[in-house]
DNA sequence: GCCAACGTTGGC
DNA sequence: GCCAACGTTGGC
């Protein structure tokens, strides 16, 4: 296991396109299609097996947080870059040295409440949270610990059920 | 549908 | 290396 203690995420998917009911549903699914060279590195070098996830909901109505999931794998080559049939096909990674990275990530919990963008917004302990920032577009950002156990007990859990829940 | 905020691309 | 044009993200 990790000698230092887990990070803390948040990653955003259309739920039109992938929503947390999805992953609910399967379980593991790989989080893959990540084009941004940020994100990219988060995905690749910062975040290790076992880091607990916020699941957002982008371009949804309202948009916010609607979950939490774990992450669980390692580093992944993502494969839908050497598929050229994929609209995230990207003839320049080499499958060799991949440029584009993917994790498995696993369902923990949906959240009894959905806890919207506008409630964030609002929350004066989470003032500075990255995703709350006008124009913000990073697809997966770093979630400070305080932030992280803020948001899942607007969303109705407690640290312990969440912990709980990530073990199972 | 609009548009702000970026990130990428490509001409020079 | 600069920067304008273009494309994408994502809230509203």
């Amino acid at each position: 296991m990790s000698k230092r203690g887990k990070q803390f995420w948040l990653m955003k998917s259309e739920p039109d396109v992938y929503g947390i009911a999805d992953l609910e549903r399967d379980g593991q699914e790989p989080w893959n299609g990540i084009r941004n060279y940020q994100a990219r590195n988060f995905l690749r070098d910062a975040m290790e097996e076992g880091d607990l996830a916020l699941f957002y909901h982008s371009n949804a109505t309202p948009p916010g947080v609607a979950g939490v999931m774990r992450v669980d794998s390692g580093p992944e080559a993502d494969g839908l870059a050497f598929d050229a049939d994929s609209k995230y096909y990207d003839p320049k990674s080499d499958p060799e040295d991949p440029t584009w990275i993917q994790r498995q990530v696993a369902f923990v919990a949906v959240f009894p409440d959905f806890v919207p963008l506008a409630d964030l917004r609002e929350d004066p302990e989470l003032e500075g949270m990255l995703v709350t920032r006008k124009g913000q577009r990073l697809s997966i950002q770093p979630v400070e610990e305080t932030h992280f156990w803020r948001i899942c007990r607007k969303g109705g859990l407690t640290k312990k059920a969440v912990l709980e829940k990530s073990t199972q």
